[in-house]
DNA sequence: GGCTCTAGCCGGGGAATCGCCGGTATATTG
DNA sequence: CAATATACCGGCGATTCCCCGGCTAGAGCC
């Protein structure tokens, strides 16, 4: 904290987003900065802990998973060890996110198949009750702020 | 297509998702595999459309979004345009599944604070009917397939 | 078997990049 | 004003990238 990012770390935040594989020279280049510079602020950005990671992003049908679903679950308990326990083991559950609202968690699934989509919904059954839809299509894969909030 | 993946080019694919910036060398090392070899298999994972790119995660609290909600929109019309324009204009919108059920979409949002929040909510009950969910926490922020789909 | 073709891997060498250091200009502080 | 801090640049050796040719194993064919 509590610096807040400047023009140049949004233009940073932007290309990394981007494309997160391009080298700090040519990232230098594009926000016109040094590439010692560069660095210097990627670095910075990493350990505020602003950047979080690196992540390569896979076409999940083409590496056999073409069935991807929403599944709500709506959990009574508050014995959530046995829960996370599962999202660590199966990595089709692609997101977890503990929700306000009658469904305490939404999760996004990917699944090779609909028995596979059956049996991981099966298993989250055993936690409560689920709500599933299945996702035609998603617009962008995944995308993340381009620009500093407003300050209202 | 339709080669499918080897335990090699999963080996990349997990490397790559954990962290997509280091070196292909450092790559090949991990992967057991001469640095070129592992060039060329990711170049080709690459032009296969397998990895469609590589992206920077972003703490979203630390970037002024620190208030996280998953909207779902019920759409009674077909006209998808001014939708989709609404997506491209507002990085704020992370997310937009297109789903089976009642509620056609389900979007991730990030805002800086709850009149933002409203503010976009209403933007986006000029299509439809939504409901919204604040999140409280979210377990990853991603994660990708880790290993090959079993063929049932 | 013997031949060819191909896929996949390795290694090498020049160009580019990375990581680290010192130096400079501006702003802040005592 | 002096001292410090911040952010930037440039330069240097070590590493990596990129592209090439060569090697080996397996498939297909005669």
């Amino acid at each position: 904290m509590t610096e807040s990012l400047d023009p140049t770390d949004w233009a940073i935040l932007v290309e990394l987003q981007r494309d997160a594989r391009i080298s700090l020279s040519e990232l230098g280049r594009r926000v016109s900065l040094s590439a010692s510079a560069t660095t210097e602020r990627v670095r910075r950005l990493e350990s505020l802990g602003v950047v979080t990671g690196y992540r390569a992003e896979v076409d999940l049908t083409k590496v056999g998973y073409p069935v991807l679903a929403v599944v709500r679950l709506k959990y009574p308990g508050n014995k959530h060890e046995p829960l996370h326990r599962l999202l660590r083991e199966r990595s089709e559950i692609l997101e977890c996110l503990r929700t306000t609202g009658d469904d305490c968690y939404t999760l996004k699934v990917a699944a090779a198949s609909m028995p596979h989509l059956e049996e991981l919904v099966n298993e989250l059954t055993e936690f409560g009750s689920t709500t599933t839809n299945l996702v035609y299509s998603q617009t962008q894969p995944y995308r993340g702020p381009q620009t500093p909030a407003k300050t209202l």
